[in-house]
RNA sequence: CGCGGGGUGGAGCAGCAGGUAGCUCGUCGGGCUCAUAACCCGAAGGUCGUAGGUUCAAAUCCUACCCCCGCAA
């Protein structure tokens, strides 16, 4: 089919890859501007800008889509669906009519489940089981568009957000050229979704990265394995910025206050929560690398009696 | 020129009011132990990111550059 791609971070970048070789013809892709990123505040492109470039295809990167500029170069592609991936931006009812098939999104979680900006670090942070993919035809509500196609993944003990997103982003990709596959024999499944049913995944915030120990260990462990490995759980040791990048639960342990560094084995480092203690396994004090527990050890002693935190 | 931290033996850090470097771990050799991620003794290993400069003398002061990292966007 002849189709417009709109996405822009990595996790668009497969979904854009499998159309292309699935041999849609891809005749435009939309993403975001460029923008300053990093230190310094360097210029840079989203993946997407750079994966379409390197097939040849056309990039657009509207400020507004809603200007009728944006539109016109959006038509003038003649899109027969528009496929959405992560673009990060509310399609306006203008684009959503272009097509006569519609934007088709893939969405990373089971809808009407965890809808909006960061579906799979809310997942991780609720200690959910499973997650997946959802294919929907878009209208325009916050991802509240009739379900087409959905496929879930068990989310196990050793996913964290980078591990999920990755796995998810291909899974969004092969279900999007099923969607389209299903499209183009007219056999696509489409149903509303069941609303009563639905739940909001806001964008992270810093309270969200800021451990709060008093929360029980099974809490604080989802949290940082949400934020692994960006932008990272945050706490502070002697009022430096620490981030804690991996860690578990680590029962039996009664003493001490939430915070409270009671120890270390040589598998990391014991830390006390409101209900039950973490095994810190992977850390960071700004200004350095991230370093498994026992590296940070050699260098930054800490005592039992320590208190993160503050 | 957005703000800031840092580059020291294999690893993580200290030393930085200037006088050729120290700690923990690891490595190698030896000892002790039923045993050990334990302990004891000994050893190897560093042109202190790079290039200049100041100085009788620089890891320690100055300048430029490279690289790593945190924040803010």
């Amino acid at each position: 089919m002849r189709i417009v791609f709109m996405g822009t971070p990595v996790f668009a970048v497969p979904a854009l890859e499998a159309l292309i070789k699935t041999g849609h013809q891809v005749s435009l892709v939309v993403t975001q501007p460029d923008r300053p990123k990093g230190r310094g505040g360097v210029l840079s492109s989203p993946p997407v800008k750079d994966t379409a470039l390197a097939y040849g295809i056309p990039v657009f990167q509207p400020v507004r889509l809603k200007e009728p500029e944006s539109v016109d170069r959006i038509r003038d592609a003649a899109p027969e669906v528009i496929a959405v991936a992560a673009y990060g931006k509310i399609l306006p009812r203008e684009i959503l009519s272009l097509p006569d098939n519609g934007c088709i999104n893939i969405h990373a979680s089971l809808l009407p489940k965890y809808r909006g900006a960061a579906p799979i670090q809310r997942a991780l942070f609720n200690g959910e089981k499973q997650t997946g993919i959802t294919t929907m035809l878009m209208d325009e509500g916050l991802d509240t568009g009739d379900i087409l196609l959905q496929k879930a993944t068990p989310i196990s003990d050793t996913d964290n957000f980078g591990v999920l997103y990755s796995r998810l982003s291909v899974m969004g990709a092969e279900l999007l050229i099923e969607t389209l596959a299903l499209l183009e024999e007219g056999t696509l499944p489409r149903r509303p979704q069941k609303h009563e049913e639905s739940g909001i995944a806001p964008p992270l915030t810093q309270d969200d990265e800021k451990i709060s120990w008093v929360k029980d260990a099974k809490a604080i462990r989802n949290q940082i394995r949400a934020l692994d490995p960006s932008p990272g759980a945050r706490t502070l040791l002697d009022g430096k910025l620490l981030k804690i990048w991996r860690a578990k639960e680590f029962p039996g342990i009664h003493q001490g206050v939430p915070g409270e560094v009671v120890g270390s084995n040589q598998d990391g480092i014991i830390v006390r929560t409101g209900d039950g203690a973490v095994l810190i396994q992977e850390l960071q004090l700004a200004g350095s690398r991230r370093l498994p527990a026992l590296v940070f050890l050699r260098g930054h002693p800490l005592p039992a009696g320590t208190i993160l935190g503050k």
